[in-house]
DNA sequence: AGTTGAGTTTTTTTT
DNA sequence: AAACTCAACT
């Protein structure tokens, strides 16, 4: 392959460096795909290598699939044979076929969060936690945070004796695993975890994969978290051909453990690493690098790579500030309509991107009410549908019949009296005889003190999941949901109804069966084993069809590795984006700085800043300032828009006054010298006035002459006076009323 | 056993 | 504003 014609100089040389750790530093848009599966066609076609040796590791499914794709384009059919997967399919493959000598079955479930959350509540109960002490959020978050990190349950627990919060925890912790295994299934976090689990405790079962995947690569490196380090680290230790492709200014997933570190270390962790950066960038205009560059450098950061573009300037990002959240939406889908009349774009060019998911709301409305066609990615899933998983739990407990939470889930849906106190009691039963539910069930008429009406109905409920499971193997997936359908009554239960939501329901199962019949026209593997392990491993973004013509809108996060000619940023405002967490944090608030970076380096052509000085949050009205990250992009890459498409200038009025306390506010934020961020910032100090009762608003920055400058954080009204929450940078946070405290506005 | 209604909570971000 | 939880009712 003449590899020299098709790459420029450095992804030449990451294309074509074969042996040896290879860290490839690759700023947004530098073209890291493309050298991927050139490096990768390369191997084949001129190294001889077998596509069977090489693992590729991606983020999503959906980028795992473009690239098998985009190699077989180049070198054939063989391609199919590589492994280019997300950690957690590969780690189901590896799984499926190993996990038998941890102590699982193979045909184990993979449980999502919700079926983890009936799991770990009801081992809360068990511990005998009271919710209102410790939420099942917290320790579903913390049991989430060990496994990333490797600590084992007998681990953890041995760690925290002597705290008492955090050694219930590892009670639940414990408890929680062990009946996991029991019920034969394993969360997310565990796919990773059970996998290195596997290799450490089998020697041959890790030496055998060292052997086959003697190519290791691993794209978004810098969003790894130890576990997934780990297994990287033991599969690449025997031949130590590794190539990582990462972006440390793209780091947002640290809150699933993801470590900067990872990608930091790669040159102590593999000795004689070699080192290409990719720092051209072919996405984006000019103007949108430079913004993209200005936010970022607020950071702290080692300066790794920088970005440059041989692409002209393009048109100024354009800044909106609207009235209301409702205008911001209308905003935006007027300019859209004006941007398809006067420039020829399609409603495909465009994309809206959010922090969180429940902005998309406002958007959907107005475009439905204008006919205009959109999509949503991510939010409220297919697969999460209360009526899908039903059906999926039905699937589920077919498949694998000691899964009690599935069993739990349906065993009184449709109807069937069999209420929680005869399940309770059948409970009791299978604990005191140490078998699973389901097999409970099945020597119903050996438990004494159940209703007749019961045990009729369990057999019934028994005879039916039995001749599912004889059947599993013998009729299509398809096939299999449509009986299950009509035989378990769930259908006629919907149907009986007249509410127009179970109308939707229907159709919605409808289309399972639908999904169910592209999945056997698409997949190698057709049994219900790998039917339930794609529905449980996709995401969103997966099914995101960039040839459809709509506008899509989704997260910042859901975003990452996509491209749109135009991106409007909604809701950027001080509390929002960022979030109010990064208010008083500024690892969170370096976080958010990255998203920001990931959100506007999306953009190609044209990027939209926009936001309100009004919105409903949670019901009540709120207002918020302008988010820090629009003043952070450089005055002259940015123009103020109105709705009538008039633009603008930013002429800023700087009036220069330097402060003592500028230090403060921003040294934890930089290290970089202040009066730079001051002017970059644009922010004014005004003559000295006290601080008004109506400019007093959440994310809004005040000086007070004792703590200096700090955020305020929240407003709440005390026995008639107005109270306000503010944290400061350096004193931490602090109430006062309002109208005692000497504060002023900035 | 199942329904209704009041009261409570929700917002990060995802495999 | 909507979705969810819990307790008192039928």
């Amino acid at each position: 392959m003449d590899l020299k014609n098709l790459l420029n100089k450095e992804q030449f040389e990451a294309a074509s460096t074969i042996n040896g750790p290879l860290l490839i530093l690759a700023g947004a848009g530098s073209g890291k795909t493309r050298v991927l599966t050139y490096r990768i066609a390369h191997m084949i076609k001129d190294h001889d290598i077998y596509p069977s040796q090489i693992l590729a590791i991606t983020f999503t499914n959906k980028a795992a699939k473009e690239m098998k794709e985009r190699v077989k384009a180049l070198v054939g059919d063989e391609a199919e044979n590589m492994w280019v997967s997300t950690f957690h399919s590969s780690c189901v493959r590896i799984l499926r076929r190993e996990i038998d000598k941890i102590g699982y079955n193979k045909n184990f479930t993979i449980y999502d969060s919700a079926d983890q959350k009936t799991l770990v509540n009801q081992c809360m109960k068990r511990v005998g936690i009271n919710d209102k002490d410790i939420t099942d959020r917290e320790i579903i978050g913390k049991i989430g945070a060990q496994k990333d990190k490797l600590i084992s349950a007998e681990q953890f627990k041995r760690e925290n004796e002597k705290n008492f919060r955090l050694n219930k925890i590892a009670e639940v912790y414990l408890l929680y695993q062990k009946k996991l295994k029991e019920n034969n299934a394993l969360d997310f976090d565990d796919l990773i975890f059970k996998t290195v689990e596997l290799f450490k405790k089998h020697k041959e079962v890790l030496e055998f994969y060292q052997r086959k995947f003697k190519f290791i690569m691993i794209d978004e490196y810098q969003d790894t978290n130890k576990a997934q380090y780990e297994f990287a680290r033991l599969l690449a230790m025997e031949h130590k051909n590794i190539c990582v492709v990462g972006d440390d200014d793209q780091t947002i997933y640290s809150w699933r453990g993801a470590d900067i570190q990872n990608i930091l270390n790669f040159e102590k962790d593999y000795s004689y690493a070699k080192v290409v950066k990719l720092e051209e960038n072919y996405r984006s205009k000019g103007n949108i690098l430079k913004a993209a560059n200005g936010v970022i450098e607020n950071n702290p950061h080692k300066v790794l790579k920088t970005l440059r573009t041989n692409d002209k300037d393009g048109e100024k990002i354009k800044i909106y500030r609207s009235y209301s959240d409702m205008e911001e939406a209308e905003f935006v889908a007027n300019e859209i309509k004006r941007l398809i009349e006067k420039e020829e774009r399609n409603y495909s060019d465009f994309a809206i991107l959010y922090r969180t998911n429940a902005q998309s709301r406002l958007f959907e409305d107005i475009f439905i009410k204008r006919h205009m066609p959109y999509r949503i990615v991510g939010g409220l899933k297919f697969y999460d549908r209360k009526e899908i998983k039903d059906i999926m739990a039905y699937l589920k407990l077919i498949c694998n019949p000691l899964d009690s939470v599935s069993l739990r889930r349906i065993i009184n849906v449709p109807k069937r009296s069999i209420g929680d106190t005869t399940v309770d009691k059948i409970q009791v039963y299978a604990d005191d005889m140490e078998e699973c539910l389901y097999n409970s069930l099945l020597d119903i008429r050996t438990i004494p003190g159940l209703t007749s009406r019961s045990v009729t109905s369990i057999e019934k409920f028994t005879s039916m999941i039995n001749s599912f499971i004889i059947k599993k193997d013998e009729i299509t997936v398809s096939k299999l949901i449509k009986e299950l359908l009509n035989k378990s009554g769930y259908i006629d239960e919907l149907k009986k109804t007249n509410d127009l939501q179970d109308e939707t329901r229907i159709e919605n199962l409808q289309e399972l069966v639908s999904a169910a019949v592209e999945f056997e026209n698409n997949s190698e593997d057709k049994s219900l084993e790998a039917f339930l392990e794609k529905t449980a491993l996709v995401a969103d973004v997966d099914n995101y069809d960039e040839d459809a013509n709509s506008i899509v809108m989704m997260t910042v996060h859901s975003a990452k590795g996509l491209e749109f000619p135009v991106v409007f940023m909604v809701g950027m405002e001080n509390g929002i984006f960022p979030g109010t967490a990064s208010l008083t944090n500024y690892l969170e608030m370096e976080e958010s700085r990255r998203l920001a970076y990931v959100g506007i380096t999306r953009a190609k052509e044209q990027l939209y800043m926009t936001s309100a000085q009004n919105r409903r949050v949670f019901g009540r009205s709120a207002s918020y300032a302008e988010s820090d990250f629009i003043m952070e992009i450089p005055k002259e890459l940015k123009e103020i828009v109105n709705p009538f498409g008039v633009v603008k200038n930013i002429n800023s009025n700087f009036n220069g006054k330097t402060n003592t306390y500028k230090a403060n506010v921003f040294s934890t934020f930089t290290s970089r010298s202040t009066d730079e961020i001051v002017k970059k910032s644009n922010v004014v100090f005004d003559e000295p006035k006290l601080l008004e009762e109506k400019e007093a608003t959440v994310g809004r920055k005040v000086k007070h002459p004792k703590f200096g400058i700090g955020t305020i954080v929240s407003i709440t009204n005390k026995e008639g006076n107005t109270h306000l929450t503010i944290a400061f940078q350096n004193m931490g946070i602090k109430t006062f009323r309002i109208d005692m405290a000497p504060l002023q506005l900035i």
